[in-house]
This record gives structure tokens, C-alpha cells and sequence, in this order.
DNA sequence: TTCGTTAATGAGTGATTACTCACTTTTATT
DNA sequence: AATAAAAGTGAGTAATCACTCATTAACGAA
């Protein structure tokens, strides 16, 4: 029930409100499992009509093609992601106005984001998969990055600069460097070893502390 | 030609001299360029033999199955990406005797697979997406970094930490922020912007300086 | 050259693929 | 209850898949 729910909130992507039938749901649920699990390219639509307990045409009634099946799945991931730098409470609270320390700036932001990927992983897998092979995808990625995710970074970037907060890299570099080592260590708890015992909040807190002095202006 | 012997030489794997033919060494380029191109599971034998200039069967008399052709494409690769860590003139020279500064050990690891992966970056493309589907890579990986990478990076960490040059975090933490900082760089630079103007001496530079100064044990 | 071995071929195989469509069932509105 | 629209069905289709095999070509040692 609260997984629908949230599935749909997901799927819907902000837009208009689309009214999911149950077996679209199920078969949402279905294709999600399979494509993070055996890859899209590996995944057969009556395998997934299948499991999802569906009559092989339903799948064709909702998506005209498989290629849109998964389309539908991904694309509103990319959105999501970006989320933090939207015009939400979130952006607003943390970028519009950027907290006068950048370690509370970086808090906010693993602490966000790891709680998305915790509720997200197999579609993340899935976009991850997928993104190198379908050039939709990139540029949709491409479009959300450079007109909602960069600006704001960067200005953060540059105000922290100024304050010699942050070491005077090329906001490229450091937009690099900090997104690589949230991703990668995301990835690394989420992707490569869910069932390692992990120490979510040192584990974090290190991470912050990781960056922070990395990128710190304290010595050349 | 020098081509081809590079291949040669990364699928030989240092194990027996197996000889390749013309036709063969034609297949293994091919199929590189279509599995890093289009993905494994959407790459057909038919086309494959196609680009190759040879009948489909000719495939299938030197590997039993399209697996099979993977495998030996893509099975090297684990160990030779591990291969600094291995009993060679390099791994004496920066592990037996770890250099005295940690940058120093940085510098060698980063510049060195630097160029391994500048130079294999299909290879590895297609190591990255096939791995998460196939437990038998999975298996290899983990057996070769438990066996040969892992024992020797600790030692050297806890060389540094005994120095005071590394902080003091438990050392699969140093390793993975360490190793996800070189690989999300290396990605970055070479499979996700690899037109992109790169100053590569400043970037490893950089790179360098990051994860020394976020591992650094000046302050707490 | 001769001959035995290996490499290469390409038409052929059954299985599986994404997708269609004529039809039935469910749902919503009155 | 009647009816129209939407959702669901599953047998059917042409295309493609990985793989086989009987046959031919190329090669290396005598």
C-alpha cells in the first residue's frame, strides 16, 4: 500500500496526474525487479508479464513498445535526483540563502540524497545500466544537470570560495570531486555492498570530514 | 599492428601462449567495439561476424558461446586492472618498500592507471556493465582484490596511519574513499566526458592533492 | 607434391523475441 | 439495468536469436 503509493508519487514525476491501474502498477513492480536484476536488454515482456501476473498484451496497452516501458521507469528518475536543486523547500532553504558553513551545506546534502538512494536503489541501478545506452537519457540528464543543478552549485561554490572556505579549484574540479565521492560512496553502500554491516552515520560523517578537508583552503 | 599485439598481449593473460588467428584477433576487435558500443545482450553473433568480415560459424568454432567470447574478453581485464598490486617490478618498488610519503604513493597508483585505463577504457566499459549480471566475474574480481590487493594496500595505510600522514579511520574507509576518488575521476575522464578539454596534469594533480588533504591527519 | 590437421564457411534449426488484434471482461455513468 | 468506454486477454506472427554441422579451404610437416 505505502510502497504504491510510493511508486506512483515517483512515476508520476510532478506532471499531470496519470491514474495507474493495479496491473500497471504490478507490472511497474514486475519490470522494475527484473530490469535491475537481469538488464533491460535481458528481460523478455512475457518474463515480465509473468511475474507480474498479466497477460502479455496488457503490457502493450500501457506501453506501446518495450523501449517506452522502460522509458517510463527511468525518466523520472533523472528529475528526482536532481531534486534537491529544484525549486523546493529543500533548495530554497539550502541553496537560495547557502548556509554560511559549507560542512552544513554538504550535510544536508549526503543526508538527503542518501536517504533517496536507500528508498531508490534498483531504479538508480537501473538508470545507471541503461544511461550509456540510450542517448534520450543522456540528454534528458544532460538538460536537468545544466539548467537546475549547475547554476546553483556553482553559485554555492563561489561564495564558499570567497570566504576561503574551499580551495580556489576550478568549480568544475570541484563540483567533480565532491559528486564522485557522494556518488561512489553511495554507490559503494548501496550497489556493490547492501549487506555489508555499515555504520551509516560514522560512515557519513566521514565522508563529510573526507571532502571538507580535501577541499579545505587551510594549507597549499 | 602494435594494436594487435596489445590485445594480444592484455588476452593472453601472462597464462600459456595460446595463438591467436587473423580471424580470431578480427572477432575479439569487433566484438569490443560492439559490446562497448551497443551492450552485450544487445549485440548479436550475426553482427558481430558482420563487422568481423567472417561467417557466424567461425565464432562459434573458437568459443563454444557468446558467454564464452565475453569471458574471454572480459575476464583479463579484472586482473590486469588489479595488476599493480601483483608481484611486479612496480608493486616492490610502491608496496613491498611503501614510499615514505603517501603522496608518493598516490602519485605512482594514480598516474599509473591512468594510463591503463586510457588505454583500455572499451575494455573496461564493458567490464563495468557486464559485472553486476554475472556472478562469475563478481567472484574472480573479489577473489583477486582479496588476495592481492587488499592485504598489501592495508599494510601500506597502516604504515601511514603509524606516521601520522593518514588519519585514523578504519582502513576499508581510507581504501574505498581513496579508490572511489581515482575510479569516479578516471570514469569521468575517460567513459563519461571524453571530449571534454582536459588538463590532465592539473586534474591529477588536483586529484592528488584531494584525497591527501581529506585523509590528512592535521586537524581533527 | 602429398597428406593429415586445423580453420573457415553458410545454409539450416528450433527456440524465443517484441508486438498485434479480434475478442471478452470490467468499470463508470446514467 | 442498460450501455459505452476502457482494461484485459492470449493465440498468432514475422523476425531474429544463438548455435550446429556437413562441407570446403588453407596450412604445415614429410
Amino acid at each position: 500500500m505505502a510502497e504504491h503509493d510510493h511508486l506512483q508519487q515517483l512515476l508520476e514525476a510532478g506532471d499531470e496526474e496519470l491514474k495507474l491501474t493495479k496491473k500497471q502498477v504490478k507490472i511497474l513492480e514486475a519490470a522494475i525487479e527484473m530490469f535491475a536484476e537481469k538488464g533491460y536488454a535481458s528481460t523478455s515482456t512475457s518474463e515480465i508479464a509473468q511475474k507480474a501476473g498479466v497477460a502479455e498484451g496488457t503490457i502493450f496497452r500501457h506501453y506501446r513498445t518495450k523501449k517506452e516501458l522502460l522509458m517510463a521507469i527511468v525518466s523520472p528518475v533523472i528529475s528526482k535526483f536532481a531534486m534537491p536543486f529544484f525549486a523546493t523547500h529543500f533548495a530554497r532553504q539550502v541553496f537560495e540563502g547557502p548556509p554560511a558553513q559549507f560542512e552544513d551545506l554538504l550535510k544536508k546534502l549526503i543526508y538527503n540524497r542518501f536517504e533517496f538512494v536507500k528508498e531508490n536503489a534498483p531504479l538508480l541501478k537501473i538508470l545507471l545500466q541503461e544511461v550509456s545506452f540510450h542517448p534520450e537519457l543522456q540528454q534528458h540528464f544532460q538538460e536537468v544537470f545544466a539548467a537546475k543543478v549547475l547554476p546553483k552549485f556553482e553559485e554555492a561554490i563561489q561564495t564558499y570560495q570567497q570566504n576561503d572556505q574551499i580551495i580556489q579549484y576550478p568549480s568544475p574540479t570541484i563540483m567533480r570531486m565532491i559528486m564522485t565521492t557522494i556518488i561512489g560512496f553511495l554507490i559503494t553502500r548501496f550497489l556493490i555492498m547492501p549487506d555489508h554491516e555499515w555504520d551509516d552515520q560514522a560512515e557519513i560523517d566521514r565522508t563529510v570530514h573526507f571532502i571538507l578537508h580535501g577541499l579545505g583552503e587551510q594549507n597549499t
